[in-house]
DNA sequence: TCGTAAACGAGACGGTACGTCTAGTCTTTGG
DNA sequence: CCAAAGACTAGACGTACCGTCTCGTTTACGA
């Protein structure tokens, strides 16, 4: 039997909503829960009911609103590699309200379970499309190397988010065309 | 004119060996200045007339702790790629004094000036190191691949990196030895 | 025409007990409204509806409990003088659940209405019967003191609240005793 | 051996004038923590660094401001009394900033220390003094009742206040003057 | 040898954000 | 319409930590 007041389902659309607008406008670091509140209207307690904590809160806000990617992928494995590279490249240094920032912070979370959500609906569905993409690049006989796709997934993925966390100089669309053209069979 | 009392320098050593020791037993995230001053009995005060901020202890910290790795290549590049490599998976997946954290913690940072002072005396090293090697075996003729050696380099570091916080799952040695193996010509 | 579902009459009388037992066991300072509704299994709103705020409950509660005190006179006006001091004094020295602590915390209560409602039903029926018997004893020219009655009823029952709240050394029925015995004209 | 910063004696200063400002405006139980800190530009931190609690702040208050009250008694006993009665009523009967509303604010308070330093500093001083006077006037023979003094100074004090809490009708400077005129002995 | 200027230890201080608590209201389902 | 359950608003609370400040004390150097 289902009882009490259920839900409104707008708090949580307007909470996300919220915590995504000040994410992608001051980042993360300087996201607060007061701030949340009050920009939606949302009571803090009401946050913390539903949420155990700002992490969640924001890892929910990026699900909802880059979880949903797709992808068609054409007849032409080489084209769509070098499209889904392209899309890698500007996701990962679109800027603040980058799915990597969000990334780094969970490492030192101690909730696994939450970084396991965020790996499963941010994270992997990057990493499979583009390992797919591999694959299929792979089996058109089109791969220069035999480093398994799924690890020359990481190694990209790694490779764009290394230059732009460590180095500070994110990968540039020319370097994904030579990285790409090195890992193709010459014509 | 040098007048008053000089500094003492134990006070750095003392400072940077407690860092080094609460960094590698609690992390990064639970590094408390004061646990710092507490534990090497030396004033907050202090500590802040030598560095600037807690990150820079931090920095100095690891700096002066693994700041000084040396490695001397053989005449066998391929040997020296495959020592180089499976060196950096272990550093990368020491742990919690592993260099990495840091690395992502000072991303956020404001100040450039000591991003840049733990670039280049941790991680450019690394990177360098690996990318000579790389080098060295292209020279050699033993690479199976046309992609510039310094970038190669920045993809095995970030696949490695990628692996540990991105997926939580570390890059083992036999994988390594299958992706340095990838990148070789066959014999 | 009165319609819908009737008021449980149960419910009133359970949250009363509740209400009772919480502030005896407890004490008025921690005293929850959700601890009532917990314990006495009835949703707070349903509280809310009978009710209009915690206050309303608990002057309820003390005066269901303790508002039915008779005290029936006999024809020796300072026997009854002494026998109702020492009521008075372990009324008000009984502890948690003591009249007392409740008018405290009624005297910064914005609701007059309330405060009149405890007064009437608690406070006025001591005052009265402490001013009665007084009376009497005057009447029978037993008082050695001209003060009024009704005023020196205030400061027996005043007396006695002051020694509690103020001083937190209770009067003690031997000081009763001999303030009783003060007032009253040598035989 | 004093080390280290010592403390503002300015800060005990602005938050205890602040306090008492507030206190005096909006009455206790509209007494925030942080509208004492925002209003004499205090951290919050810092109160609490001294302070227990507010009510460990506002004793303090209450006591700096009105701890010292002296009076000079003349050789006229009765005149003496008279004079102190019409202060105790005045000071209970004083509104929002009297003394009395934090002494019943404390009797649920669990610091025994505090209700102490409270009662040492403010409460005994008043009951002190009445006391005095009135044995002054019993052994000038004046007085027309044989309780002992302190107790009478006890049912003075705690009849005025009662009147003022308990009955919501403080008492006048006639009914006063009515009651001392019934303690003393017929000319 | 003695003054002086900086280093040092200790801890107060301002400020910001956090997560918790509680009173009272609102909104459902079910009787 | 009542009752139960629990979501919701609003706002104070006390804590944690950072980086700065202000003392008293100590120590090397130069006058």
């Amino acid at each position: 039997m289902r009882t009490g007041r259920p839900r409104d389902p707008l708090v949580t659309q307007r909470a996300l909503a919220a915590t995504w607008d000040l994410l992608s406008t001051k980042g993360y670091s300087a996201l607060r829960i007061d701030d949340i509140a009050t920009s939606c209207g949302i009571a803090k307690t009401t946050l913390y009911r539903r949420w155990p904590s700002l992490a969640h809160i924001v890892v929910d806000a990026v699900v909802s609103r880059i979880g949903d990617r797709t992808f068609t992928p054409t007849d032409d494995p080489v084209a769509d590699l070098r499209a889904v590279s392209s899309m890698l490249v500007q996701s990962v240094n679109a800027g603040k309200d980058s799915w990597v920032s969000i990334a780094l912070s969970l490492h030192e979370q101690s909730d696994s379970e939450l970084r396991l959500r965020y790996r499963e609906r941010i994270i992997d569905p990057v990493r499979e499309l583009l390992a797919e993409v591999l694959e299929r690049t792979a089996l058109a006989g089109c791969l220069a190397t035999t480093i398994p796709t799924d690890q020359l997934a990481d190694m990209l993925i790694g490779g764009t988010v290394y230059r732009l966390v460590f180095l500070h100089s994110p990968l540039t669309e020319d370097e994904v065309t030579t990285i790409i053209g090195g890992l193709l069979t010459a014509r």
